[in-house]
DNA sequence: CATCCTCTGTAGCAGTCGCTACATGGTATC
DNA sequence: GATACCATGTAGCGACTGCTACAGAGGATG
């Protein structure tokens, strides 16, 4: 592996870590080759421009994120809808989860706003959740998989969303209550 | 009322569409001032500086949606939390509420990055929510009232997120399977 | 008529942005 | 030893950002 490759995946692991402490907030070439402890300069010769340096690093973190989830819950036995919800919550909704599920958002958001490369960073990672889900539902036949998948994901990120807004901390009951709302 | 003061008006209008239409894409002070027809000079003549316009144009936003919420599900009988749900998932979901909810997904999330004057406006607005909620829930004395329509809220603001972020139109289909999950 | 205040256009400041031209030291290859 | 390429620093470009200084037009008031 050349210099240049080595470097190049040194850095990009700086930044996932940079993202997920700062999101989006701090995001200029210059933030982040400080971030990363390298010049802007080498930044743009690590990478093509600051589009990759970001699909880089948010590849890294969906790395990430795909690990932890598997590991919180293995494919093993498929849940009824309401156990993947609530299992899933209560991962999501986790002190270390957090950082995770707000820069999800924010990625998100910038998607929605037409920023690259965040359209294709969400859809790439989108697709992973649903696969994801997908691997561990117990649906009826007949029943509607990709919608109650995407039901699924939906809760999740909804529980994110509002969890990063709230100056409180509200995400456990709204865990809970989520729960009784839920059927079976 | 002094010219100043219905422009002022005027203006903000024309900011509350434009928010409406492009999200937080196009949010220079040249590009707002173009969008409401006035120079860049002027618009800074109006108001203080640019959160003070972002946050009157998104105050203006915040008065449509809190409009047309109370008027979808007006607050004479109370729902239980998955009635509730069910009905204001088909509203939000609809085709003419998902600019105001793709913009509020945006404006979460640049809350989140601490971008003034976002973080106010958004616990202003998630306020009104809480109390929306909380005037059309019909919750068992002793339940999590707080708790509880947090959890209305994420499952809404949920769809949202996903929505805005999926090539196709899958809310229908999203909000049906979530009916589904729901008890009762 | 003189003076003041409201309104608005012109021009531009200082800062940041993404990105690049250029030079140079070092190393590998012939 | 000559040549070519890799790696890196310096310096800065042009575009855009939020914002402001300044001047002038126009009407209201003395």
């Amino acid at each position: 592996m050349s210099i240049r490759d080595a470097q190049r995946a040194a850095v990009t692991e700086h930044l996932a870590g940079h993202l997920l402490e700062h999101g989006l907030a701090r995001t200029s070439l210059r933030q982040l080759a400080a971030a990363a402890g390298v010049s802007d300069r080498m930044l743009l010769y690590y990478f093509a421009d600051k589009a990759e340096v970001l699909a880089a690093a948010m590849a890294r973190v969906a790395g990430e994120l795909s690990l932890r989830l598997a590991e919180a819950i293995p494919d093993g036995t498929p849940l009824k809808p309401a156990e993947l919800v609530r299992r899933a919550a209560a991962f999501t909704t986790g002190a270390e989860m957090r950082r995770f599920m707000r820069l999800w958002v924010e990625v998100v958001a910038a998607a929605a706003r037409g920023e690259a490369p965040f359209p294709a960073i969400v859809a790439q990672i989108m697709a992973g959740f649903r696969d994801w889900v997908d691997h561990r539902l117990d649906l009826p036949q007949g029943a509607d998989r990709e919608g109650t998948a995407a039901a699924v994901i939906a809760v999740i990120d909804g529980l994110a969303l509002v969890d990063i807004c709230s100056a409180d901390v509200i995400a456990p009951r709204m865990a809970a209550a989520l729960s009784a709302l839920l059927a079976e």
